[in-house]
DNA sequence: TCCGTGACGCGAT
DNA sequence: CATCGCGCCACGG
């Protein structure tokens, strides 16, 4: 597989290994996929895949960059998981999944 | 091939 | 805290 696949995979498993009631920003699945930079990358996987907890990607310091409908889903469901916000961000340091540190 | 666009990040103002 | 500017990456016209 080409280094696109390989990006677009690594990727998915991350924020597929976030826990349900965590979040993460896109920033850190980029570089927790092994890929720093690439947070751009992250919103062109979450926007087209299926099947992804994508709720659970947030923008840096805990705010939903997310428009429209999808922000009143996105926020309903992570409060659904027991997310607490404060204001229009989340308290990330309650919720913030801490992704194992791996390089490769 | 150049250019604009987007669920972005981050430091500076 | 609100904006701006610049950097980043993949895509589509």
């Amino acid at each position: 597989m080409n280094k696109a696949e390989q990006r677009d995979t690594a990727i998915r498993r991350t924020i597929r290994s976030i826990p349900r009631g965590k979040v993460a920003t896109y920033g850190q699945v980029a570089e927790a996929a092994g890929y720093p930079g690439y947070h751009r990358q992250v919103v062109q996987v979450l926007a087209r895949s299926e099947g992804l907890p994508w709720h659970r990607v947030l923008g840096a310091g805990g705010l939903i960059k997310t428009t429209g409908e999808d922000a009143f889903d996105q926020r309903t469901r992570l409060q659904m998981e027991g997310v607490a916000f404060h204001g229009k961000r989340v308290d990330m340091k309650q919720h913030q999944h801490v992704f194992a540190t791996r390089r490769r």
